[in-house]
DNA sequence: GATGAATGAGCATTCATTCAT
DNA sequence: CATGAATGAATGCTCATTCAT
């Protein structure tokens, strides 16, 4: 299964070599971490050599900025659609917590490496291009919102909080899920956590 | 301010150098990262010795934890009395939200290492103590919330969704404003994320 | 200008992919050093592949020789002549010491280069091909003194000294203009490096 | 011999680890040239440790800087006193020109290593002191020569030409027999480049 | 001729840790 | 208790060179 990852992810990836030592990469950080991972490590899982490793990533900040930004574009793939959906906005925001929530669960090794690598992108050279993505993203979800406001669906709350309350509660199980604390998948709680959402957001008339 | 941290927090620390290596390490670790601080860098800036470093703490794992549990005291210390104190359900509710947003506001230094470390710290040598304080921590709150769902107070919900829902917007909140991606401090969105805790947690009757 | 040289010294390369590359390694060369320009550098500037560069010069210590050999025959060209220009003791000894700053002030990146690289060359494969052609050089230039000695024109000394003295001066200013030192160019003091050299191995009646 | 230079050329440092890495350097350097030499071929020579060395140099620069300098205070020591001998204006250029001849003759290991790093001590971060040395150094010859001029002794010639016609033709031959060009040692031919020397600079009534 | 992916030995440098003083 | 010289395994990265296409 995790063999395929980047095969559905990377389908116009033809450079096997390529996607073959992100594929190892992504298990090596996964199981070791990333600091703790070496160059070498993943040159041996992917039975290449370090040159060659590097002759397409440049280095391993560069290799772990091509794993992230991978990730972050099948996550956005699968979050954006939900916002065009026309519907009730209680639909849409209990749509957009189990979007969240079914990205994580399908992808778990994705999911585990944006928690585990976010940081390190955002403080490296890849950092702009981040911080410039996640603006993009939430712009939408801030117009949509502003749009629930208005009409009187949503509560009106100060713009930098909304964010929190619509997947805080979900980002905060998958995180003790992925890292083995809790063992039940998030799925299984998925209309919790939208209901939650909802009730954190819906305007009570 | 940051200079009396460890004054506060570790009163009955009399020797100076110990608490001055802990202000030192504490204030490296957050400039520079747990990896990338290397102990000469502590060194440094603690005007010691490494031999004196190691004699305090062992390894630099060992300063690491002694940091994080000494963060988790204090942390602790501010939390457990809120749900001792007899209330409404609501107000317990909210005062643990204000409670933990309170703490994050007055001691963000702390608050970052324990996000900069828990990960470090939970698979090394010192990972068993931190499960078992959280077990102890967490027994408490759910006794709590078991009462009131009997009582009819609390939604019935698996039991393993509840600490999300009652932290984690604020949580996800104030790991924004940490970082530096937000600007506003928690503490002035306090109100909001109590009471979107409330509205997860409450019995809608 | 400088685009040119190769074009000039190298007339009978018709191939401009060959005389392009070594245009551009002499560039990266003087720019850079001789062991911090890579192969990789030179592919870059000449927008060729490694596998071209590879293909016409062998390996990189073959295109340091050919760059090295070239600027060696562009030098010879200018100074052989006036050793049989038939004149004066005195003119000839000034003529050459004028030749060789006029050659290091036209091609300033060749002469450069053969300070960078003449040590490498040496020591390297075409180390002994360099020697003989010195040993050509200065066997021409000895028998002139040799004669110069017997008629009584020049000062009697110890054979090996004659290169030092007659280009010593002349070479240490030109190394230091080359290196950026001295700012004037040594074909405004050329008389006086040619007078000197003259002071130095006329025979005083 | 060469175990001793570093006992006679730094008596005071005590530390026998950090003369003792000096002197292996040297060697190594002299024997397989700056870039060749690696830390670790210094490292098997002197029976340390890789950490040892850059303990006491910080990186292989520091180690080439400290061993120019030291090399560049000796010389000067032997240079400087020529200047300052009461004498007639024959005798101290011809006794500047045997100093130099005399130093390098007499350390020719350190000779030849000054020749090989300048032009990366003059590069690196170093070579702004390097710069500064020379030009003091330079100012007191400067200074001399000046007097020597309006006096009637020495030629007025530009001053830029003055080390050149003073040392040139002695630099040259040094420099050819470290490299082993020629066998016979300078101080052999010294007071033909002493006498040269004077010749080049004397003003003629 | 031209290309560039692949190779892997080799290197400078880092850094936690030890221990004699 | 404090010091800092010494250690050496480990690591990211470079780069000349090869070779299949």
């Amino acid at each position: 299964m995790l063999q395929d990852t980047f095969e559905r992810v990377l389908p116009g990836t033809r450079k096997s070599t390529k996607r073959h030592i992100l594929q190892c990469a992504l298990e090596c950080f996964l199981e070791t971490g990333l600091e703790s991972t070496t160059i070498d490590t993943i040159r041996q899982r992917s039975d290449t050599s370090v040159g060659t490793i590097y002759h397409h990533f440049g280095n391993k900040e560069g290799l772990v900025a091509a794993l992230f930004f991978t990730a972050l574009d099948d996550h956005k793939a699968v979050m954006w659609p939900e916002l065009e959906r026309a519907s009730t906005p209680k639909t849409v925001i209990e749509g957009l917590v189990h979007s969240y929530i079914h990205w994580v669960t399908g992808q778990p090794e994705l999911a585990r490496f944006m928690f585990l690598a976010r940081a390190s992108v955002a403080t490296g050279p890849f950092g702009e291009e981040l911080a410039a993505r996640n603006r993009e993203q939430y712009s939408f979800l801030h117009k949509w919102l502003a749009e629930g406001v208005k009409v009187g669906d949503i509560r009106s709350l100060p713009k930098e909080t909304y964010p929190s309350l619509l997947f805080g509660q979900a980002e905060n199980y998958c995180r003790a899920w992925l890292s083995g604390r809790v063992p039940t998948p998030p799925s299984d709680h998925a209309s919790v956590f939208a209901e939650s959402a909802w009730r954190s957001l819906a305007q009570t008339k």
